[in-house]
DNA sequence: CTAGGTGCAAATAATTTGCAGAGGC
DNA sequence: GCCTCTGCAAATTATTTGCACCTAG
């Protein structure tokens, strides 16, 4: 966590003078994982120095929430909590009224609703709070265990990861079927060339999932943290489907285009929504990969327009790869 | 409104016993609109009788919250707001951090994530808040304009009406088109007939609507409460494109069938989600005539089928009739 | 030097509670 | 008669503020 303090620096200008006070405070602060009611932050920072003030406190919290280091949640109970942005994506909670315990996911599908409804409003949007209180599992059950739950930041890296891989197994077998169906010798190289890449990808990427879950060795069985309804590997795994009924050549290359394109937003798109962290880089490392097969795809398929002149113009061709 | 002392009767076992003062706060709470503060409340109460203490008050809405006539909501300024479950359906919120209003919206799109994201997980919902902060278009703008906005029951029964009458229309489109492509003589008598119908409920519906305007005639003009992303009128629309693709008349029926069927499904879907209103009531009327329509069309279907045995069983014909 | 940060104590503000009496069942 | 509701006032809890002082830029 090196970053943390570059990442205060550049938040400096915003809040004016540096402090030591504020410095501790901030500082305990994000340590703590999970949400902090501002008298639970005043005990921990009391254990380091016995002479702050609440007061310092509560304006050290209120500094965070403007400057977006925090973010101020509501559980409901009568007092405020707090948790960091940082290395922190926003994220919407399940509350468990019964042991009071919280849970927290992130739902792109229900970032992508709530962004629709605000726009139809010409609501501008600043944050979003979703709660949803009920009973959480293990108390409908009876247990009372107090599972362990791995930090948000190792959860959001290991589904990002786990989209990524899912994206490119399925961009592996679309490109590979492609490569048997298409006949074009130059689209043919294309589409291996591409499996090629995914099959290579794949492999870094499992490697670092391993990685991963050398950080946590049960990693792999805490719930969902991200979730993505029709995440991309629904769209390549369509694309396989259709790859069989494409009449031509240029049908095939425009259907990777297309998943890939689709693929491409997808990642750059929601990489682009995160605070700095493993699962940001994730998505945006892998969006760069899409652009390029995008890329590839979409140069192999100007040339093969190029070749047979007469396309039967039937998608406006040039107008689709463009977008 | 004289199903409000019944409903309130309903609750009592809950509550214990009955007083003229809780009446009294009850009844006047929930003659509001909006999102009451304990002290707005108090106020509003104070008007009536000179002698109840904010206590009572307290304690009241206390019991509402329990009792489930009142949900507790919280704006993140210090203070709880209160709002009705009584003709009410659990809402979200977009909140104008400039001007403090609040807009309310419903969106059973973002509901059923939640529904998945809560069952992922085997937690059990028993209320969820979201809460959309920011700038509304008005502050954006600079209009200060208190616009007053209708009672949130009159924009439900808006929208839930907007959508029965969509369906009905491209239901409409869609059994008068079916009926000029169809081949057996029966089969055309049945998509007459529900072309028929859906041509006379379309009446009853856009004289319904304009009953409801007569309420509040600028009700057209306020944005949409209730969302809902894929409604039912997508259904019929594609269902209409598809037609003009189909085979042969057994797969003309069918699609009726999946449109009716997929029509039916959310109507009573979400009229069940709501609490007693007008709203709820549109919804469950038209589910319950969709599925009069469905029950027509499969009965048909099953005829066609057993005149034709011929048939080339390319998708289980009865396995899909039956679900 | 000066704007902003800090501690302390006092002030608010929202909500809850103890207690004695009133009222429904 | 018992149990719950009610008013009043006092208590509690979370958070903010006034003020005198301190410190970084």
């Amino acid at each position: 966590m090196d970053t943390q303090s570059a990442y205060l620096e550049r938040l400096r200008p915003l809040g004016a003078k540096r402090s030591g006070k504020r410095d501790l405070i901030v500082d305990v602060f994000l340590k703590q994982d999970g949400h902090l009611s501002a008298d639970e932050l005043f005990d921990l920072i009391r254990e380091q120095d016995q002479k702050i003030s609440r007061a310092t406190v509560y304006r050290a919290l209120h500094w965070m929430v403007g400057a977006g280091v925090a973010r101020k949640v509501d559980f409901g109970d009568g007092r405020s909590r707090f948790e960091h942005s940082y290395q922190h994506p926003r994220h919407f909670h399940l509350i468990c009224k019964l042991c009071n315990r919280s849970f927290e996911f992130l739902s792109s599908d229900i970032e992508v609703l709530v962004e629709e409804v605000a726009s139809a409003r010409g609501f501008e949007t600043r944050q979003s709070v979703l709660q949803i209180y009920g009973t959480c599992d293990d108390c409908q059950a009876g247990r009372s265990v107090q599972r362990t739950v791995a930090a948000t930041e190792l959860l959001f890296a290991r589904d990002a990861l786990r989209m990524a891989i899912a994206t490119e197994r399925s961009g592996l077998e679309f490109y590979s079927r492609g490569a048997e169906l298409v006949d074009d010798p130059q689209a043919r190289t294309v589409f291996q060339r591409l499996a090629a890449e995914e099959r290579e990808h794949l492999t870094t990427l499992e490697k670092r999932f391993e990685q991963l879950l050398l950080e946590d060795s049960d990693l792999e069985s805490y719930p969902t943290f991200l979730f993505f309804k029709g995440a991309a590997d629904g769209l390549f795994a369509s694309g396989t489907d259709r790859l069989a009924k494409v009449a031509d050549d240029r049908e095939a290359l425009m259907l990777g285009i297309r998943c890939e394109r689709g693929s491409y937003r997808f990642f750059k798109r929601y990489g682009e929504r995160f605070e700095d962290s493993e699962g940001k880089r994730i998505f945006l490392e892998f969006a760069a990969e899409e652009r390029e097969h995008l890329r590839l795809l979409i140069g192999e398929y100007r040339k093969l327009v190029g070749r047979s002149k007469a396309a039967d113009g039937s998608s406006s061709p040039e107008a689709e790869v463009a977008g």
